[in-house]
This record gives structure tokens, C-alpha cells and sequence, in this order.
DNA sequence: TAGACGTGGTA
DNA sequence: TTACCAAGTCT
């Protein structure tokens, strides 16, 4: 579908090839990749990885989203969950709102799509917290399907080998259009090729560190042919922490997640909060997004 | 489109 | 210690 008839350059045939034999070759052994992962929970398995992925490290996901499907290990079963439980149970992933929207796209799974994660990329997009990573992510690793793939890893991949700089610009439709360029025409090879440009991002061709002695695309890259330019750094400088909203938002349901019964006396919560109206805007905040209820002078975790 | 949105590891 | 970085999404 998404390949539209074209066939494939066999300069993308070749690249394939190079990252094919990289991948199956130097490709960490992670969960969400292990048949017996597939087998057992499907694109359902793949959905939740994703979402705990977006934005954490793979070495934080790991125990989280194995003690996450133990408990729910199907849209139906987390389903009935109350977000209470699923906010307790997202611990310290960061985020929170994450969890919510988790939840919540279970919930239209099983009331919509007869308890399956949907196959089509339109039908993912539909669900509350998938966007154009996490669709195309569902569709292609966990039913193979042929669609270019492109989070953070990729886009730097692509920067560096395909355009000759050393770090993206601004997320565009022109990525997609960039992967699309580089898939084979076989689907599996396909997935094998997106993954592999993660797995590279990841591990070789890094943020802040690269070992282009390991890399399959090292004799093709623009980036490298070029003496590895500078140039301007776009990337937008991510907003300072300590002091922020976020961390008032994040101690704030920190203390109603550890709480007895997740819930504390209103004036308790942040009572020693250095910024008296950034406390209450993070906690107007955390009940706009449906993280906290306020029930008379409590404040906790929403049922 | 730029900024908000958690948390903790690393240099 | 400060700043960057991490399989993004939403508004």
C-alpha cells in the first residue's frame, strides 16, 4: 500500500543489503524483538513498548513493560483498569500523561476494534498518544507491513548519510519521504531496514558520539565523504528542569502515587514548595490533564 | 511551529 | 555542577 506500486532503486536494494547484514549481525537483543514476545502478546505487546519508549531509555522500559504485561497482558484486561492504577503502575517512566493516553487508546481498542490493536497506520493515528512514529512502529514491526519508520535515531542517520550534516533539522514530511526512499521492496527486508537505522542511531552514529569504523553505511556517508562539517546546530534547546512546572507536577504526583490509598489532604501536597503559585499551577495543570481529582480538600488519583 | 511535558544516566 | 540526551505527542 504505502509503496504505491514503485519499485525500488537498486541502490536501495544495495543499502538494504549492507544493513541487513549489519542488523542480523550486531542488533541488541531487546524484549519487544524476541519472537516469544510476538507470540504471546502481539501488536499489542509492540503498542505498549512504544508508548514506554517515547521520549525513555531502553534500559528504563525494559522491567516496566515486562511487570506491565504481566498485569495487563491484552487491551481488554487494561481496559478495566481505573487510571489510579495504571498511573501507579506507570512508577517513574516520566511523562505521566502517557499512561493516561495508554489507557485510554486500550479502552477504543477494545470498545472498537474487538479488542485488536488496529493494522492500518490511519487507524492508529485515530488513538489518543500515537502519532506518526508510534503508527508506523505498530504497522511495521509488529505486522510487518511496508511504511518508513522515522524517530529521533533515523532522522540523525539520515542528516549524517544522506545530507551530509551533522545533526537533523526541524522534523518534516521530508523525512518520511527520505526513509521511504531507502526501503526495499521485500516487506520483511523493509522492516529489517527501518529498524536497522534505529538500531544504528542507537548505538553507532550517536548524539554525541560516533564509531564510524562499525558502521555498514560508513563507504555511502555524505556526512563522512564531506570531513564531518559542523555546521549550524538547530536542535531546539530542551527548557531547564530544576525550578520548572514539570517538577512541581512530578513531585506533586510522585507523593499521591507513594500515598496510602493515593490519596493526601489537599494542603499537604507541596505544602513546602518554595513557589506557592507555581504549586497551584501545577496542580490546576495535573487536574486539567486528568492525572489528579480534587474530591473536597483531597486531592489524588483519578477513578 | 514552538513550547510543554518527567526522570535519571552520562560527560 | 550544569547541560545534554533519551524509539514523541499534543496544543
Amino acid at each position: 500500500m504505502s509503496s504505491a506500486g514503485a519499485t525500488a532503486p537498486a541502490e536501495a536494494e544495495r543499502t538494504a543489503s549492507l544493513l541487513g547484514d549489519w542488523y542480523r549481525r550486531h542488533a541488541r537483543d531487546l524484549p519487544w524483538r524476541r519472537p516469544e514476545f510476538l507470540e504471546r502478546y502481539g501488536a499489542w505487546g509492540v503498542l505498549v513498548s512504544e508508548f514506554m519508549l517515547q521520549q525513555t531509555p531502553v534500559s528504563r522500559v525494559i522491567p516496566h513493560l515486562a511487570a506491565w504485561l504481566d498485569r495487563w497482558p491484552t487491551p481488554d484486561a487494561l481496559a478495566t483498569a481505573t487510571p489510579a492504577e495504571v498511573v501507579h503502575q506507570w512508577a517513574n517512566l516520566g511523562y505521566p500523561r502517557r499512561a493516561l493516553w495508554l489507557h485510554r487508546a486500550a479502552g477504543v481498542i477494545a470498545a472498537e476494534h474487538g479488542g485488536t490493536a488496529p493494522r492500518e497506520v490511519e487507524a492508529l493515528l485515530a488513538l489518543p498518544g500515537i502519532g506518526d512514529y508510534t503508527a508506523r512502529a505498530v504497522a511495521v514491526f509488529a505486522y510487518g507491513d511496508r511504511h518508513p519508520v522515522v524517530d529521533t535515531n533515523t532522522r540523525r542517520v539520515l542528516a549524517r548519510v544522506r545530507h551530509g550534516r551533522a545533526q537533523p533539522g526541524p522534523p518534516s514530511r521530508g523525512d518520511l519521504e527520505d526513509m521511504r526512499r531507502m526501503l526495499p521492496d521485500d516487506r520483511e527486508a523493509a522492516a529489517v531496514v527501518n529498524a536497522a537505522m534505529m538500531e544504528l542511531g542507537a548505538t553507532v552514529c550517536g548524539a554525541r558520539s560516533t564509531d564510524c569504523g562499525s558502521c555498514p553505511l560508513a563507504d555511502e556517508c555524505a556526512w563522512r565523504g564531506a570531513g564531518y562539517p559542523q555546521g549550524e546546530d538547530r536542535r531546539r534547546r530542551q527548557a531547564r528542569y530544576e525550578g520548572s512546572d514539570r517538577q512541581a507536577r512530578g513531585a506533586a504526583l510522585r507523593a499521591l502515587r507513594h500515598a496510602p490509598e493515593h490519596r493526601l489532604p489537599a494542603d499537604a501536597v507541596l505544602a513546602d514548595w518554595p513557589d506557592p503559585a507555581q504549586r497551584d499551577r501545577a496542580i490546576d495543570s495535573l487536574i486539567a490533564d486528568g492525572l489528579v481529582e480534587a474530591d473536597d480538600a483531597e486531592l489524588r488519583l483519578p477513578h
